[in-house]
DNA sequence: TTGGCCGATCAATCATAGCG
DNA sequence: GCGCTATGATTGATCGGCCA
């Protein structure tokens, strides 16, 4: 079937790569919290807003991120590198500990 | 299988190497919209993505504008005239709304940053 | 206990952007 | 221009939690 797409209705679909300055605040996040990558909606609220982006974009992101990242880990460790060396706070132990009372985020 | 360890088969050279999370070994069930039954043969039970045809699509909206909310009747009568599942039709409508309810934020949220912008 | 809904997410796919 | 990869958005369907 041809399924004849609505190319036209998809007009929407014209995207824009999002700006340096997005991309890194996205992928700082997402590398300094790789252990559990799942922004709550106060994070996502606080994310789009210093990228630029809305809300819905920051979910699509982080979707579209992890999707990928376990997909082809290898692909993304040279970036997931530089990341890391960019953001000494890692979420690695927060699991594993049993830490209290330091919570940085908001409750 | 049931374990992942980043390197497998050898120790990692470079520390630094990331290991791998729960999440990302997380996997979904396959869709069960499989109906075999009309086919004998087993042929290929469609375990995957459903493809909606313009006309469903346009029936569906139809309806959704008409009522956001299925009652278990309308629900049947729908699915048979579009040769779908209920589960299709009810899970449409579930996703419909969310999208609805995405749209007015989205729709309400410029108007009110470009008002309380000061 | 059961079924529908919500909110979040997954996973596959679409269509374009970007680069060699 | 062309082909291929990177990437943002869309969407049918799943997962876990909540509630009547």
């Amino acid at each position: 079937v041809m399924i004849l797409r609505s190319r036209f209705l998809d007009a929407r679909r014209k995207r824009r790569n999002f700006s340096k300055q997005a991309t890194e605040v996205l992928n700082e996040y997402f590398y300094s919290h790789l252990s559990n990558p799942y922004p709550s909606e106060e994070a996502k609220e606080e994310l789009a807003k210093k990228g630029g982006i809305t809300v819905s974009q920051v979910s699509n992101w982080f979707g579209n991120k992890r999707i990928r990242y376990k997909k082809n880990m290898g692909k993304f460790q040279e970036e997931a590198n530089i990341y890391a060396a960019k953001t000494a706070v890692d979420a690695t132990n927060v699991v594993a500990q049993g830490n209290q009372a330091n919570s940085p985020s908001t409750p | 299988e049931d374990k992942d360890p980043a390197c497998p088969s050898e120790p990692c050279p470079n520390a630094s190497a990331t290991q791998t999370f729960d999440w990302m070994k997380v996997k979904r069930n396959p869709p069960k919209t499989a109906k075999v039954s009309e086919y004998g043969l087993l042929g290929q039970p469609n375990t995957i993505r459903t493809n909606f045809t313009t006309k469903q699509l346009t029936e569906l909206e139809k309806e959704f504008h008409f009522n956001k909310y299925l009652t278990r009747a309308r629900r049947v009568e729908i699915a048979a005239t579009l040769e779908l599942n209920e589960t299709q039709v009810k899970i449409w409508f579930q996703n419909r709304r969310m999208k609805q309810k995405k749209r007015e934020k989205e729709g309400l949220a410029p108007a009110a940053a470009s008002r309380s912008a000061k």
